[in-house]
DNA sequence: CTTCTCGGACGTTCAACCCT
DNA sequence: GGGTTGAACGTCCGAGAAGT
């Protein structure tokens, strides 16, 4: 069945997703520190892996099972339930997964084309598979006490200027290749220095406090905060209002939000019951 | 200018097929 | 039995249309 289109409310930015099945997380950056503009799956390159245009498009990362309103609006979804775009739309209480449907079974299949499996070895494989994610290899051991470089972890080889910023570059010991693991899982942020009147403590240029390492007690689009008053307020994802306390709105009562409700929940019983019977007759 | 729609590229899954 | 292949199925990017 070509995926019917829908009516669900939209207008996204980019989001992220933490995907993946216990796969360990990879370069993705996690929603409560800044997003960059870039597309969840592409980072900036440290200098010298300036990457080719091919590798410039690096995979598109899927969720396993969208909602159904992303599925229906064609949107990006992720994992947590309610989702970003849910969340965002006010129809959080919305928000289920998506049924998937049964594979066909049965299906024949024509004669598989040669695989030229000796042939192929012959052919050096470097030439054949795409190209690998540039890694570097450091002839230098990792640090014992650093956690061990899985393949998600690509070793940077230095931060360009305005890039990675955020994170204490390498002490510039003689022989020492800063190791570099996915960021926000593990990057390191100095402590808070005092300012010199020693009031406001004041973080490193670029050093953002609000940095929470996983897991957290907080849905994923929501981390702590700390300003520099000292207030701690909630760095939500950009088009997420947390919800006023004050006023009886609850989340999703603004004009747009309940307009997106409403169009949602009209309509959409009736596509999910035409879908059910579509995947009844398998 | 913002938001919505949706075509289609791309990613994932898994049964059929192939090899040892 | 285990690995490989490739089609089915799913996600969601991004361009254009529609709305405000």
């Amino acid at each position: 069945m070509p995926m019917r289109h829908g009516d669900s409310p939209d207008a996204d930015e980019p989001i992220d997703s933490h995907s993946d099945d216990g796969v360990p997380p990879q370069m993705t950056m996690h929603p409560s520190v800044g997003y960059s503009g870039m597309p969840m799956h592409m980072y900036p390159f440290a200098g010298g892996m300036i990457p080719t245009p091919q590798q410039l498009r690096s995979k598109r990362r899927q969720v396993k099972n969208a909602c159904t309103n992303c599925q229906k609006a064609c949107k990006k979804c992720d994992d947590a339930r309610p989702c970003l775009r849910c969340v965002k739309y006010g129809i959080a209480e919305e928000c289920i997964d998506s049924q998937r449907r049964e594979r066909k079974k049965g299906v024949k299949r024509g004669p598989y084309k040669k695989r030229d499996g000796k042939d192929r070895a012959d052919n050096s494989p470097d030439q054949e598979s795409p190209p690998a994610p540039q890694t570097i290899a450091i002839p230098v051991a990792t640090p014992s006490t650093s956690p061990p470089i899985g393949a998600y972890m690509t070793p940077a080889v230095g931060f360009p200027p305005g890039f990675y910023s955020q994170y204490p570059p390498h002490t510039g010991r003689p022989g020492e290749v800063p190791a570099y693991f996915p960021q926000f899982y593990i990057a390191q942020v100095p402590p808070p220095q005092p300012t010199a009147d020693g009031e406001t403590p004041a973080y490193p240029p670029g050093f953002y406090p609000a940095f929470v390492p996983y897991p957290q007690p907080y849905p994923p689009y929501m981390v702590p905060h700390q300003r520099p008053d000292g207030q701690m307020a909630m760095a939500a994802y950009p088009m997420y209002k947390a919800p006023s306390t004050g006023n009886s709105s609850e989340p999703g009562s603004s004009s747009k939000e309940q307009r997106a409700t409403a169009r949602t929940a009209g309509g959409r019983e009736e596509e999910e019951e035409e879908e059910e019977e579509e995947t009844g007759d398998n």
